[in-house]
RNA sequence: GCGAGAGUGGCGGAAUUGGCAGACGCACUAGACUUAGGAUCUAGCGGGAAACCGUGGGGGUUCAACUCCCCCCUCUCGCACCA
């Protein structure tokens, strides 16, 4: 009788015993770094998170296995708001709150078998971790990558703190969902658009990362190529800088648009005799973008402001306009207007009557102004382009740009869309930003020699007025001067999270160390880590800021490698329909869907979990939670364990060597040649793209065929059998461990299994003494036939040609062609 | 609008990349064993009486198309007035 609860915790006390995955760095089999992100100490993991661990964890046992020395830690993302707002809450400590849900979930953790390298286990908000999380921000001052200035910036009301343009998902708080609003404060940043460039290039390296994600981040980065073009403002000197992608349009210019909160604005209105309309054109701007960004987007407006620029490539005057259109986080916040060549500018143009000047025409075709009903985009040649006329534009574009360049009046540019990272918070529960202010010095670094700043023990968590927690602890914030030995007081605001695993992959190679953040001969042995897995949510946080940190660290020495992540796999959720929204949703406690895995490993144990985890799916999809397939995995689990525990007296001891398929039974060859088939399936499974679902399913076959074999005590069947058994045994190991290491002994062997070697397969085994040809009759299935693999063509044919259903399949019609695949099929062409 | 991915039985999903569509599992049906079956084993299970028809729809290429090409529809995700 298949007993999990009574075998699991007995071979996860052993794994533990005999130190399975805790590993010597320095042994010299070929390395895996096998890497799941690591989880937020939230309180229980669900079965919708525990497919993140479980692909892992079959990954890293499957390297086991396969001889390499497979490094696999864990640890704890451990500082963040929903500690913070728990301990507000609940009255306790945020670390009280956070460590009782670490010894939680690491309870869970080992429950379901995982296997991590404990002694490596680190939690971000230890002092011996955050302490080197400082560290890293002072390597980012030094090269003045990390830098505070006043700035309008994204707050949520909701988690009192500042947010990353990266936190912002469409309009609204990526963590909460609270619409942000903008606020002028003075915050740190990381220059993160200094590396945009090479955060960029260097994705062409990531050959093993989803296509989605780099596409994501691509989209992030948004770098586009063109120029920024000087137009001045009429009877001043002042210029007004303009970014442009098309600067072969420029002879089309019939306006300028500004982007209401463009600075320039204050000044250029000031005496304008209609200051008050424009003024109050502006705050209509501002209301409607609060309330609604697309809304504001679906309808183009804007208002004149009685004064011109000039064109500095013709010297042409056009009309300045505020438009609800022009942004100010892009470019400079000043769009020239060219609405022959731009859709919106056209239809902007269109709307407040400006001119339309086509300055590019299609070739072969004809632009008219006057009827032109959108806007032409395309490449063509130039018109009403002065000395540039009848050339091609994209060569215009060249020229026009090195013309101005000559005449200073604009230059080449490339625009990025992503903004500096914004990583100071007004919370408590993060590592305190390492920087005091000195009345004397000014802004002064803490010297490494004075980590960590620690995080104070407070009694009020409570964010005020804008202000971090910490602002409001005498002894903490003030300080002395490390320059001048002064009175000064500490920075109060704490680094955002995010920093805090931007390194931790490297920590993990020297958990302990109290000397440096890592080792770099160490990271640079195992660095990049060679499987990294975890949530497609985190395809431009998590992964983009990890990627920027990296590059620093590396043009700062302290790394061989600019990638932190080789290969990236990002899992599909785990979904139920929702008791409260009645839909389909991620699992997560608010939609009342959450499936424990407690009670469910009570029930069924860890391994049916975890083979029905991975069983859902093709792993990268998301996939729906089904309570009665999970039987089905346990039903499988029991039945491999009866026909083991069944044949295990036979086959435990049993020593006879099989060699090639000489002397089988049909039914003995063809057990061999499936337990073969499986082996090399389960294995391209495994390697070709984590394909868990099909390797299970393939053991199931074999299983199955197992079932299908009458045994008698012959020799030859017992060793086909033996040899078939373990083979499903192994093959399920990194799957099902604990059942599988259970029948590993009864069928006579030491543990533990995960030393036993993953099994080769003979492709000789593999192959069959008849193949079966499918019979085409106009590329329909007729029939099949079995030949011998090596039979001729012409044998074949004839073979088929002479069958005597031939006639009947072809109804008499006269046979025009027939085509052989080797081994395959024949067709045959009747008309 | 741009980009990425997807659409196959009652359901989750397979198909070595152009060569037997529906592996495996769930659900369902029948038989066996049973005092019993919601256990287990064995078998069946796309539609159709059949010829045949079937992989979102329509064209095409090919001896042969879930797979390649063109057009269209639907869904998911990301970006989005990005100048």
């Amino acid at each position: 009788m298949y007993n999990p609860e009574a075998i699991e915790k007995k071979w996860q006390k052993y794994w533990d015993e005999i130190n399975l995955f805790s590993i010597d760095l320095n042994d010299n089999r070929d390395k895996f770094y096998c890497l799941v992100m690591f989880p937020y100490p939230s309180g229980t993991l669900h079965v919708g998170h525990g497919r993140n661990y479980i692909i892992g964890d079959a990954l890293a046992r499957y390297k086991i296995l396969d001889g390499y020395n497979v490094l696999s830690p864990i640890g704890w993302d451990a500082f963040g708001l929903p500690a913070e707002n728990a301990a507000i809450k609940n009255n306790i400590h945020p670390k009280d709150w956070t460590i009782s849900n670490i010894r939680r979930m690491k309870e869970q953790l080992i429950r379901w078998g995982i296997g991590y390298d404990w002694d490596r286990e680190i939690a971000t908000c230890h002092p011996g971790y955050y302490k080197w999380t400082q560290w890293v921000f002072l390597v980012l001052y030094r090269r003045v990558l990390a830098y505070k200035k006043l700035a309008g910036v994204n707050w949520c009301p909701s988690c009192a703190t500042t947010l990353a343009n990266e936190e912002v998902i469409g309009g609204s708080c990526e963590r909460c969902d609270t619409p942000v609003e903008q606020k002028n404060q003075e915050q740190w940043f990381f220059k993160i658009t200094e590396y945009a460039q090479k955060l960029l290039d260097d994705l062409s390296m990531l050959t093993e990362w989803p296509e989605r994600v780099k596409v994501m981040q691509e989209n992030w980065i948004g770098r586009s190529e063109g120029a920024e073009i000087d137009f001045k403002i009429e009877g001043t000197q002042r210029l007004l800088p303009c970014f442009t992608t098309r600067p072969d349009t420029i002879y089309g210019v019939t306006f300028m648009a500004l982007a209401p909160e463009h600075p320039a604005i204050e000044e250029l209105i000031i005496d304008s005799p209609n200051r008050e309309e424009i003024l109050q054109f502006i705050n209509e701007v501002r209301r409607e973008k609060k309330i609604s960004r697309e809304e504001a987007a679906a309808e183009k407006k804007g208002i004149p402001i009685n004064r011109n620029v000039i064109n500095p490539i013709n010297g042409k005057a056009v009309p300045l306009w505020i438009t609800n259109y022009a942004l100010m986080e892009y470019g400079t916040g000043a769009v020239m207007g060219v609405p022959a060549h731009d859709q919106r500018d056209f239809e902007f143009a269109r709307k407040y009557g400006l001119p339309v000047i086509p300055v590019i025409m299609p070739e072969g075709a004809d632009l008219e102004a006057t009827s032109m009903e959108a806007a032409y985009t395309d490449d063509g040649i130039q018109i009403n382009s002065g000395h540039f006329n009848g050339l091609r534009n994209r060569e215009a574009m060249q020229k026009i740009v090195g013309h101005m360049e000559e005449r200073k009046v604009g230059r080449h540019r490339i625009s990025y869309k992503i903004r500096d990272w914004l990583i100071s918070r007004q919370r408590y529960w993060g590592t305190p930003i390492p920087i005091v202010y000195c009345g004397k010095c000014g802004e002064v670094p803490v010297p490494e020699a004075d980590l960590p700043v620690m995080l104070p023990e407070i009694g009020n968590f409570r964010p005020k007025e804008g202000r971090s927690p910490l602002a409001h602890a005498e002894a903490f914030v003030n300080t002395r001067c490390p320059g001048c030995g002064g009175p000064a007081k500490r920075e109060t605001d704490t680094i955002a999270q995010w920093l805090c695993s931007c390194w931790y992959f490297l920590r993990y190679l020297s958990p302990r160390d109290t000397q440096k953040a890592f080792d770099k001969s160490l990271a640079g042995r195992w660095l990049p880590v060679d499987q990294y897995i975890g949530g497609i949510e985190h395809a431009v946080l998590h992964l983009l800021y990890s990627r920027f940190i990296v590059k620093v660290l590396y043009d700062e020495g302290y790394i061989p490698f600019k990638e932190p992540f080789q290969a990236l796999f990002t899992q599909g959720m785990i979904c139920k329909t929702s008791s409260i929204t009645g839909r389909l949703e991620k699992m997560s406690k608010s939609k009342g869907n959450v499936v424990s895995p407690d009670e469910l490993i009570g029930k069924y144990g860890a391994d049916t979990l975890r083979l029905y985890t991975l069983f859902i799916g093709p792993p990268e999809k998301d996939a729906e939670w089904n309570d009665r397939a999970v039987e089905g995995a346990f039903r499988f689990l029991n039945r491999i364990w009866r026909k083991v525990i069944e044949l295990a007296p036979n086959l435990s001891g049993l020593s006879v060597e099989l060699t090639g398929q000489a002397g089988l039974s049909k039914e003995l060859k063809d057990l061999r040649r499936k337990t073969h088939a499986t082996i090399r399936d389960v294995t391209r499974d495994i390697e070709g793209g984590f394909h868990f679902n099909t390797a299970i399913s393939a053991i199931m076959e074999l299983v199955n065929s197992i079932y299908l074999v009458k045994l008698d005590n012959e020799k030859n069947g017992l060793a086909v059998m033996k040899e078939a058994v373990e083979a499903a045994v192994i093959l399920l190991s990194p799957f099902a461990p604990h059942i599988a290491e259970e029948l590993w002994t009864k069928l006579g062997h030491m543990p533990t299994i995960f030393r036993a070697g993953w099994p080769d397969y003979d492709p000789d085994v593999i192959k069959t003494d008849e193949v079966l040809i499918v019979i085409q009759i106009n590329g329909k299935l007729k029939g099949k036939i079995d030949v011998p693999p090596d039979l001729k063509e012409e044998e074949v044919r004839a073979r088929v040609l002479a069958l005597p259903k031939l006639m009947e399949w072809t109804k008499g019609k006269a046979i025009k062609k027939v085509i052989y695949v080797q081994g395959r099929l024949i067709n045959i062409v009747a008309g």
